[in-house]
DNA sequence: TTCGATGCAAATAGTTTGCATTCTA
DNA sequence: TAGAATGCAAACTATTTGCATCGAA
């Protein structure tokens, strides 16, 4: 298993400067990567690795699953991407300089994104008390929704 | 896809108890069950499938994976049993009445179980920001250790 | 004597790895 | 042209499902 490097979080803005990037450390510019990095750019939304690898629905040439997971792992590293996990389904992949975090609901799966300064307080009380600096960018805060609880609550007691 | 149904978390507190709960229900007590409850009751810490299915690593006899699998979920069901995850490894089975909320270090793995009420102040202000009632017991709060805070922090920015 | 439950095998989703071939620098 | 990257297949982890058989009530 690899050491996991999340990588200096430095956005590109550029398609040309993500390339550059990889140049500039001794890696190559194929047209896969290429390939990869024009889907990240067009998609308005994180996107999955599945997504990519089909060219964003069509809009791209197709590209080799495997090949797409290595590469984006490989854009992590240099801090362009960045991946994440909802509660189901795959997980999510976006450029960097986009960042949220996530809320989740664990029963109907509704997913609100909100901007990282919203959820401090929390961080900070959760420091003080456990020691844990906590994230919701790469697994997110789970619970119920509004719509969600009263239902739930039923079942559990 | 079944509906997730949690069930009334009512512990059972003795093996028979357990079975009781199964009868009554219409189900039946059978020997696999049985042994899956066993296992529950002797161990200590909540346990993966596949341990169990292994008689926890042998002291039991072994059961077959998918039985334990479907027999977990019926338990879950009757409330006598609860599951979670942490960020990695299979999903963990506890018996309820053990119940806590959980914080994982998504860096190094490390698990803090704390008692719900630990958690009952951020718990408000998610509900009153954001209308999500959260919940550590399934999904864990993921952040990083005080371990691996600095060594994290060097690389993202 | 019924259905519910079992055990085996096979399928599934998401992701990773091995390896011969191809292409970039 | 050397070594990085690709593309295909195969492995992998965790879990679910189909189905003929078995067994508890």
């Amino acid at each position: 298993m690899t050491a996991p490097q999340t990588g200096p979080a430095l956005p590109a803005p550029t398609l040309d400067d993500a390339l550059g990037r990889l140049r500039s450390r001794g890696l190559r510019a194929s047209t896969a990567r290429r390939l990869v990095l024009e889907s990240l750019f067009a998609a308005p939304e994180p996107v999955s690795a599945e997504r990519v690898a089909d060219g964003l629905d069509g809009r791209f040439p197709r590209s080799d699953l495997a090949s797409v997971y290595r590469n984006l792992e490989t854009f992590e590293q240099l801090g362009l991407v960045r991946h994440f996990h909802l509660v189901h389904g795959p997980g999510l992949y976006a450029l960097t300089g986009r960042d949220r975090e996530y809320l989740v609901c664990e029963r109907c799966g509704a997913v609100r994104p909100v901007l990282p300064d919203a959820l401090d307080d929390v961080r900070e009380i959760v420091r003080g008390r456990f020691g844990l600096l906590a994230r919701f960018n790469h697994h997110p805060l789970v619970g119920l929704c509004e719509d969600c609880a009263p239902a739930a609550r039923d079942k559990e007691e």
